[in-house]
DNA sequence: ATAGGGTTAG
């Protein structure tokens, strides 16, 4: 293959091959532009590209560098570029020292390419030893160079360094401002940013955006809204931005007042505002934004799917999913969808579909990450797969707060309370902090167990974390102390918590009413149950059982009429993702 | 023919 046709058809690659009706369209590219000469293997692939991720022309884009005679420093070029703008960082990376591995002396753009690459490490030992190389080759006067190096350590949390980088340099334009304004913010010295903002010479929209962007990441609305106001010139982006400070600090209201006063509206701003009625748990609200989007992209399915999973709709959540894959140019899905799908089969205790999914990873050229095996630790956890949860938590590189819930609520429902008990230890010798998950997984355990002493007092040791239990935890310990016949206590409890009790709550007293033939307790705790949910059967049925127990047959009967076709009784659940 | 900065998620 001549060097020119394969550095056109890398570029057509880079510019086209994004879905798979352009996959075709370069099919046929390649076909007419009389490349039979190839070796035949070569075009066995890419006549075998069946893509609809980028991620899968990989091997393609690699194959044609491979394949030229003499790759000079442009054809590599393009390909890290390739790599660096799809978000394959590692990729890139790999070429660019595969390049040094031969010689070749690397162009700037090459250098800017791979340094962006290098920025999305969390580990700064690429991004620094190309530095050196920039040095050594006398990379100094570039400004696209030094200023993806900036950006570099500005990302990675080296704001001195990334100073250091922008006072030395010899010349500087509105992008090495930028770099490091962002530096600034990402620190979180909001001070020193805005001196550092009033100081940039030329300031353009993103200047302004950055600024906006660092006080509602800081929650600081009022300051951004300020700003804002300010602004000489308004993108797309700025309104984002502003609709995103007002979602992440809970006033969907002002948020929606945005998002209809903005003159122009895309993906990110409806994705933005799907994730906002999450959070606030107006589901329904958030799908007719989601039917509202013309192309809906992974980002949109990924937050209606994650929606439905943290709102307690795991059926529906399922459902999207497998919509999602049976579209006509079908999308594939990455490891936040897996997450929101696993949660979902958490919540059914529907190990099928994920053993479904397991199966298609590798096609889907996802990794099991520790987000991923946290999830799953979960699922297995609620499955009584108790060993398989267990080998998965001692997989993980990093034992976070969610991790260490999930095992420790895992163990508690499977009856290991000395394990939850041991884990939850571990965890605050490791200083981390137990959060309302951590404690509803515990509870659980002793519930489990029915220590309620210990439980009692693990109960009220919450407060000395500097966390206010939520009315799931009053229904854990009501169950608990109801269990053991301690009633009266259990309606205590009630009576003094500090927010109204759900159904939940007064179900399990109802339930230890049943258990311990509780006529008086008993009836005042239907009563609140069939208040809050008339349309749950089981209360009746409870109810209707405790009369039985002590003889009172003609009230019992009385209830067994007309409860055919309501719910069963609610068991009330827990998730991690949405308690703090 | 190729490069650097701002908005979306658990």
């Amino acid at each position: 293959m001549s060097q020119m046709v394969a550095t056109k058809l890398i570029l057509t690659f880079m510019k086209t091959f994004s879905t798979f009706q352009q996959a075709k369209q370069i099919h046929a590219q390649i076909l007419t532009n009389d490349l039979t000469r190839l070796e035949p293997l070569f075009i066995h692939r890419i006549l075998l590209c069946d893509i609809t991720n980028y991620k899968t022309i990989s091997p393609y884009v690699i194959s044609i560098l491979h394949h030229l005679r003499n790759p000079d420093s442009f054809s590599w070029g393009c390909v890290i570029r390739f790599f660096s703008q799809k978000g394959q960082f590692i990729q890139a990376v790999s070429l660019y020292i595969q390049m040094r591995k031969i010689g070749l002396f690397p162009s700037s753009h090459a250098v800017s390419s791979v340094l962006k690459s290098c920025a999305k490490f969390e580990d700064d030992l690429c991004g620094v030893s190309v530095h050196g190389q920039v040095q050594k080759f006398g990379f100094n006067s570039c400004v696209y160079v030094q200023t993806s190096l900036l950006d570099l350590y500005s990302k990675n949390g080296d704001v001195l360094t990334a100073r250091k980088v922008f006072d030395e340099m010899a010349e500087r334009n509105v992008v090495s401002w930028n770099s490091l304004l962002g530096g600034y913010i990402k620190g979180g010295n909001l001070d020193e940013a805005r001196c550092f903002f009033y100081e940039i010479p030329r300031k353009d929209v993103i200047s302004w955006n950055s600024m906006v962007s660092g006080y509602a990441k800081g929650g600081k609305m009022e300051q951004a809204c300020y700003l804002f106001r300010q602004m000489p010139e308004r993108n797309l982006v700025s309104w984002n931005t502003m609709i995103s400070g007002y979602v992440d600090c809970g006033s969907i209201g002002s948020a929606r007042e945005f998002f209809d006063a903005m003159p122009k509206r895309n993906s990110v701003s409806l994705i933005t505002m799907i994730a906002g009625y999450s959070k606030s748990g107006d589901v329904d609200i958030a799908r007719e934004l989601f039917d509202r989007m013309d192309d809906k992209d992974l980002w949109s399915y990924n937050a209606m799917i994650a929606c439905y999973a943290q709102n307690s709709k795991p059926n529906e959540a399922l459902d999207l999913f497998n919509g999602m894959l049976k579209q006509e140019i079908s999308l594939h899905p990455d490891e936040m969808t897996l997450g929101s799908v696993i949660s979902a089969c958490s919540q059914l205790g529907n190990l099928d579909q994920w053993h479904w999914i397991e199966t298609h990873m590798n096609d889907y050229g996802i990794v099991l990450d520790d987000h991923l095996a946290t999830a799953l630790i979960d699922l297995y956890a609620k499955c009584g797969s108790i060993d398989k949860a267990c080998e998965l938590f001692h997989g993980l590189r990093k034992r976070d707060v969610v991790a260490y819930s999930a095992m420790i609520y895992g163990c508690g429902i499977n009856g290991k309370v000395s394990d939850a008990v041991e884990l939850f230890e571990q965890m605050v010798g490791e200083s981390i902090d137990p959060n309302l998950a951590t404690y509803t997984g515990i509870l659980t355990a002793y519930n489990h167990a029915g220590l309620v002493e210990e439980g009692y007092r693990c109960f009220k040791s919450m407060k000395d974390n500097g966390l206010v239990p939520s009315v799931d935890h009053y229904g854990i310990m009501v169950d608990l102390l109801g269990r053991a016949g301690w009633l009266d206590e259990a309606y205590r409890l009630i009576m003094n918590m500090p927010m109204q009790p759900n159904a939940g709550v007064w179900g399990a007293l109802l339930l230890a009413c049943r258990l311990h033939g509780n006529v008086k307790l008993g009836e005042i705790a239907a009563q609140h149950c069939i208040k809050l949910e008339s349309e749950t059967a089981g209360y009746y049925s409870l109810l209707s059982g405790i009369y039985a127990t002590v003889g009172k047959w003609n009230d019992a009967k009385k209830l067994t009429i007309g409860v055919e076709g309501k719910k069963i009784i609610k068991i009330p659940g827990c998730s991690w993702t949405q308690l703090e």
